[in-house]
This record gives C-alpha cells, structure tokens and sequence, in this order.
DNA sequence: GTTGTCCTTTCAATCGATTGCAAACTGAGC
DNA sequence: GCTCAGTTTGCAATCGATTGAAAGGACAAC
C-alpha cells in the first residue's frame, strides 16, 4: 500500500523520500551508469509508488531544448481558403504521429506568410528545436537564406537548383508524366495542365507533363496552361474562362484532386461529358477522389510516409547527422474520369 | 549605429548593457510601475537596438504555465481515416489562428483514444494549460470525470444531461430539423437518416430530423435510420445494403458531407438519379461541397467562429474566469443535391 | 545634522531539473 | 591500522527568467 503523503511532484521530493540527494535521483531515473543497482531499483520503484513524473518542462529547460517541432503550411497568400484541402490534414496526422512517436510536441503555424525569413525571430523557431515546411511556395532563396543560418528545417517540396536545405519530396516530374502519358494513351490529343507553375512542385508535374506529349509528338497549346493556384474558386473561374475562350481540349490534369474536383463540376455544368467529352486526372488521390462521380483518376504520394520522413529528417538534424534529401515514390490511380474502364465495385467494410 | 557586440540573449547581458539589475531590466520590459521612465525608456531601446527577445519558454517555467493548448480528435477507434474530413482541418484552422492571436502554441492529438481519462497524465495534460476536445465520442462521462479535476478543458459536442464540463457546439437539433424539414418541404416523405446515433451530436440531429417528421405527421421506419460512422467506406457500404434490401426512401439526411458524398456516388453507381430519385443533404458545408456533381445541399455551421470560441472559452477557464456554454447557429445552404431549383451560377474571382 | 518619506533599484530566493567535480565510502592488500 | 584504488554519492553551479523584501538615494522639514 503506498503511503498517500502529499503529492510527489518534483525531483527533490522523491529524492528525500528515497533518503539520497536530488542529484542520484536524477542519475537513477536516467539510467546512469554512476549509480549502484540497488539505489537505482530503490529510487526507480519509489518513484512508480508514488507516480512521480518528471517535470519535462524543466528538464527542456536545463537542456535548452524544447521537444516541439514546427510545422508551417505555406499557403499562398493570395488564396486564402487553401488550408481545407484534405492534402494537409493527411499530411499533418502523418507527422503529429511521427512526432508523437518520437515524444515531441507539434507546433502548427498555417497563416499565409508573405517572407518566410520573418519567420526567424517568430515563435515558430524561437519556440521549436526544428521546423517543417509543407511547400517552397515561391520562396525558394528565402529558405535557403533561413537554412543557411543552421536552423534544423526540412522542407516538403520539389528539388531546385542551388538548394542549400533538406528536401522530402514525391517524384512530382514522374506524377505528371503518368497523368498525362495516361490520358495519351487512352487517345486523347489535346490535353490541357491546370496548376501554378510557379509553385516548384507544379513546375515538375508540368514538365513530366510536357516531356510525355513530346514523347507522343505532340505539340504544346499556351492556351491550354491555365495558372490556378490551389483554389476551388479559382479553378472553376479558370475552366470557366477557357470554356468562354471555345479553347478546345478533351482532358485535363490538375495539380491537385480539390482543382479536379472543382474542374468536373464546372465542366459538367457546363454541359460537358466527363470523362466522354473531357478526361480529368488530378493528384494526391485524397479520400474523396475514389467517391466523386465520376470517380476521379489520380496521383497517389504515400502521404503518411512522407510525413514519417519529414520528421525523421528533421530529429536527425537536430542531433547533427548528416541528412539527406528523400524522393517518395508516385503511382496513377485509375479511375474513370480519364474514361478508364469502369472499376469493379470496390470492397466495403466487412 | 548599434555596436556589434555578442548578440544580447539574456537578461543578464541587456542588464548589464543598461549598467541596471537583472531584475530592474525585467521589470522594465513588463512595463512595471516600480521603475522610472528613464529607465524604463533606456532599457527599452537598449533591447530594441541589439535585437533581444525575451526566452519565452525560460519565463513560461518560471510562471509553471506552458502557453500550450492540447487540441484532441475524438477519433472513433472503429474507423482510422476519420481524421481526412476537411472539416476537421477547417476546425484546427480556426482553433490555431485564435491561438496565435492569443500568443499560445497548440499541441495536436488525434489518435484514437479509448478512453480520455487515459489521457490525465499523459503529454496532452501535463505539456499543456489547457485543452480542447473535439467531439465527445462515447466517452461523456469520461469527460465529466476528467473535467472534474478542475483541468482547464472544453468540449466540442452536444448538450448532455449531467454535463459538468464546458460545452461549445452547433444547434444540431435545429440543424438536423431543418435539413429534413426542407426535404420534406419539397414534397419527399420516405426520409433516411445516416449517422451513428451514439454520438451525442449526431443523436441531436437526429432528433431535429424526428421533430421535422412529426410535424409533418409522418412515421419514421427504423429500417430508414443507418448506423453509420463518420467515414466514406461505412456510408458507402451502408447504402449499398439499404439498396439491396430494396428499403424504399427517396430522400436521406447525412451527418457530414463526406457521408453524403460517399452516399451521392453510391447511389448514381447503383443507378439512381440524384436528387430526382433521390434527394441528399449533408451537414458541415465543407468547400467540396459546392463543387460536387450535383452540389450539395448542406447545413452550415461557422468553423472558424467555433474555433475562436473554444480557445477563448479555454482561456477563460485558464485565468480562472466562469464560462458559459456556447451554442453557434446553423443555417441550411441549399443546393441542388436536394432537389431545389439550380442555382444561379457562383461568382468567381476577378 | 538628523530624521522621515517617497521613489527607485538591487538582493536573493525560486521554478525543477542536469552534471562536473569533489567528497565519502568500501574493501583489498600490506 | 593505513593506504590506495575503485565505486557511489553529494555539493553546488547552471539554464533564463520573476518577484517579495530590503536597501539606497533624493529631498524637504525641523
């Protein structure tokens, strides 16, 4: 029976009790060699009696450490409602179980950030023993400014030249040349990207894109590049647009499955057959992809793994190992918005 | 022009660079009256001028607080992919902001928990001041255990008899009566209802969609109500077997959008017209929503207000305030999922 | 010159841990 | 009994701030 005394809340308490100083009691907890057995397992089973528990806070303190990693989700500042896309909240439970795995906390910063180097003396690395970054943005030599300084920091995105930082990315070139190398091959001639190629990672499904119609010689139409951001609104605005312009084209990818999504619905609308009249193939294969209609073709990343690498990297850095940059594999989802055949009905739960 | 010395990290060295006590340095920054203008002034542009920022986390362990607030995820410990609903990320957008705003970091926990009390002396209590739940599960009286505790929480669900807890939630009676009352306005009467009734939530919707049947004098069909989770596969499989029962409905009220989704592409693969055969309304408003073929009628309910208000409820709670409950309105977006007439088409960007 | 008052500033303890170094203990060998 | 080496343990400084109590300084009144 363990005696109820008061609460045992600090180090010093469980000390006394076990009769040694705060020092050996520090020094049994942590498994130190310094320390006998037997005032080891003395102190340990002590310690379990009287559910202690180590204030973390102060040990973080005394080692200047945190524990807590930030993420930050580089929207655009000109979209705002671009945080709703499934994309992130797969890509931030992927790393808040990394991380709560490894026993660090996560912070979330998600405002759009307009220079990502303010973000130096901000909570976000003051607060943090090591940064996340979803997405370069347009922001590529401001992080390797930020990088420069030796701030642990990984970012998800896609390789640039003269990249000083750490990068966990998909193989974005290879994903667009899937989505588009598919459509080619069901028939379609005049395909159409939607995406802003600005952002780096679009840049390379793009060029993926471009190197598959060369492959099938066939030319590229400027017409048919439409820069949308990651924005519902703005895709339908887009397909609007080129629908009002009588630009022809009989399939689309789309940088993400949200602009795909958005794209069918405002081609239907429209009057269009999808995928008849115009295949669409969009990216990241979100849940909602396999339940649209008709269901959406599209790229699959390992999301979940990604953020498992994300943060890997991230605590090695911390712990000053060499890190290198991590390329996740993409595979093309078919499903019949690219006028696939249709798939057999898929399992339900049992 | 500053001089450019070692960088001025602590207290000590801006004190020192004044010629001034650490304390006197400290109690100059928080703005004390005990200290001179003079002073005060000096002391502020001498931290101006060699950049000092004050380690946040050194005076948060002094003042034992941590300036963190625990976000948990009621996930259900049934279905895994629970979490990919986009309102749960429109949820923490709004929860994350208001935190910002207030100078607090948020911790995210979403893993399954079976049960709560569990969690008293894990991370998600001892890391943090307070912390919001999101959802009640099936774990009421968890919640009143833990709440009765005095930890600072609140909870994102439904009124409970015997609640000891602080409650912030929708009106899901009102909603889930205006969804089926609107249905049934438009002249459909075989109404189905797709939500897991154990979650207080959803029972309160449901008892909304009760109330709109009585009134209307119709009986309900207890064949006509599918348990079903919150998760695409469930509500897929669930309808797949209403249809193989040949249980006749011609309109159904879904829990979430994501619910409804699965339901709208279950039903046109299984050969139904949507919403002539069969009308469906969603709740939540997620973005997709609109852009879904055919769009979806929805219940709304201001997320990002919500988040505001749990952070600052929990905050209240934290500075030993009273708070009260919440109740934040719903109001029904009509679309043509449910039969109404189509709408005008949307304004897009400029 | 002394005293008292008011306004500033400093002293030193404190939050709860870690850790280098010194001290104490143990036991063997002589 | 003494020395010495090898184990164990304790002392005290430290991380970077806050804050109650005590000290210091300026000035006026007697």
């Amino acid at each position: 029976m363990p005696p109820a005394q008061h609460k045992v809340t600090t180090l010093q308490q469980l000390a006394d009790l076990a009769g040694v100083s705060r020092a050996t009691a520090s020094r049994a907890l942590s498994d130190s060699t310094l320390i006998s057995d037997k005032t080891k397992s003395k102190i340990r089973s002590l310690a379990q009696q009287h559910n202690y528990r180590i204030n973390e806070r102060a040990r973080d303190f005394r080692l200047r450490r945190s524990r807590v990693i930030s993420v930050v989700f580089m929207l655009d500042n000109q979209s705002e409602q671009h945080m709703s896309d499934p994309f992130f909240l797969e890509m931030l439970g992927g790393i808040a179980d990394s991380l709560a795995q490894h026993d660090y906390d996560l912070l979330l910063a998600h405002a759009p950030i307009d220079n990502v180097e303010h973000l130096h003396d901000s909570r976000v690395f003051r607060h943090a023993d090591g940064v996340i970054f979803i997405g370069q943005g347009e922001q590529h030599e401001r992080l390797n400014a930020l990088a420069a300084q030796g701030r642990p920091m990984v970012i998800w995105g896609s390789k640039l030249p003269d990249k000083q930082y750490c990068l966990v990315g998909g193989e974005n070139e290879h994903g667009g040349y899937l989505a588009a190398s598919h459509l080619l091959k069901l028939g379609r001639r005049h395909l159409a990207f939607c995406g802003r190629i600005d952002i780096p990672e679009v840049a390379a499904r793009y060029r993926g894109y471009q190197r598959a119609l060369a492959e099938f010689g066939i030319a590229e139409h400027a017409d048919r590049v439409l820069d949308v951001p990651f924005d519902m609104r703005r895709a339908q605005a887009a397909f609007c647009g080129v629908l009002e312009r009588r630009v022809r084209f009989d399939a689309a990818v789309c940088a993400s499955d949200v602009m795909a999504l958005s794209a069918i619905a405002t081609l239907s609308e429209a009057g269009m057959r999808v995928p008849e009249d115009i295949a669409v193939v969009g990216y990241d294969d979100i849940g909602l992809a396999a339940y649209s209609r008709p269901p959406l073709t599209s790229v699959r990343q390992n999301i979940r793994w990604a953020g498992r690498v994300l943060v890997e990297s991230v605590l090695g850095l911390i712990n000053g190992e060499q890190v290198g940059d991590t390329s996740l594999a993409s595979t093309l989802i078919v499903r019949r918005s690219c006028g696939a055949p249709p798939a057999p009905p898929r399992a339900t739960a049992s």
